[in-house]
DNA sequence: CTCCTTAACGATAATCGTTATCATTATCAT
DNA sequence: ATGATAATGATAACGATTATCGTTAAGGAG
């Protein structure tokens, strides 16, 4: 007996979709999980992708990023939560902020509700695309 | 001459959006917008309020707060920038957080980067459903 | 006030990321 | 090896939003 919200077979696809992301440092969108997994399932397809990405997001073994506008990142999980997108080439990196005493913060002036989690998304222009922009 | 992402014109329609939306504290959808300034217009369309929502959002009048796996919520223009969604009812409220310090502090790792905007979520259970819930 | 230009409208088709469906394939306990 | 059925690939469907386009109506000129 196996609990019912977890894949019951390994098969090449789903193996080939984790090493992907767990192999990924720059939190690739679910179309590119897909395209750099076709290197060892070729004719892997993107509903697969998901239907996998999402599982592993169940388990905890991954972490999707939701992006106004925007297909969701998806990266291995770490302790980071805050990010940074590039509004003009779409780059995204972690911010490692002290989120710990911000939910504090935050908890202290939200009485009454019970705060989960918190999406910290930060936009702006990144380091290349200031270069580039006079 | 005028500038030229402003509307030009002044019609029912626009008045009816600017005013339901000036007059919600509930940040409503795109959706729920519409429904109600059909009051005023009732033959209203919701492709007007998109694009009517949208020229007010330019123009610094309105805002609007994306919400993952859920339609964007508008809201007049205020100070605050965060925000709480239960996970269970939908509810969406302003959170006061000293989001200044707290985007000062993200400024410092962020070197090399321009952080122009903080879009900061909190998602849990509202006060209601904690309630309900056993 | 009427006419005329054209901004803005309503209806509807299109888009895009994502999910659901479903016949076919392939995993793995027997 | 075989059979039950989980997982796949292809494709249709979905929901939020945007684009299109013929029609309507602002609002300035006469």
């Amino acid at each position: 007996m196996q609990a019912d919200n977890v894949l019951k077979r390994n098969t090449r696809q789903k193996s080939a979709i984790e090493s992907v992301v767990l192999s990924s440092s720059d939190h690739p969108t679910a179309l590119t999980v897909c395209e750099r997994a076709k290197d060892m399932v070729p004719g892997l397809s993107l509903g697969t992708v998901y239907r996998v990405l999402n599982m592993l997001v169940k388990e905890g073994v991954v972490r999707e990023i939701s992006v106004p506008d925007a297909p969701s990142r998806f990266d291995k999980t770490t302790r980071t939560h805050a990010h940074f997108v590039c509004t003009v080439c779409g780059e995204l990196h972690d911010v490692e902020v002290d989120e710990g005493s911000f939910l504090r913060h935050a908890k202290e002036r939200c009485i009454g509700d019970e705060i989960d989690e918190a999406e910290i998304l930060f936009k702006g222009l990144c380091a290349d695309c200031k270069g580039v922009k006079p």
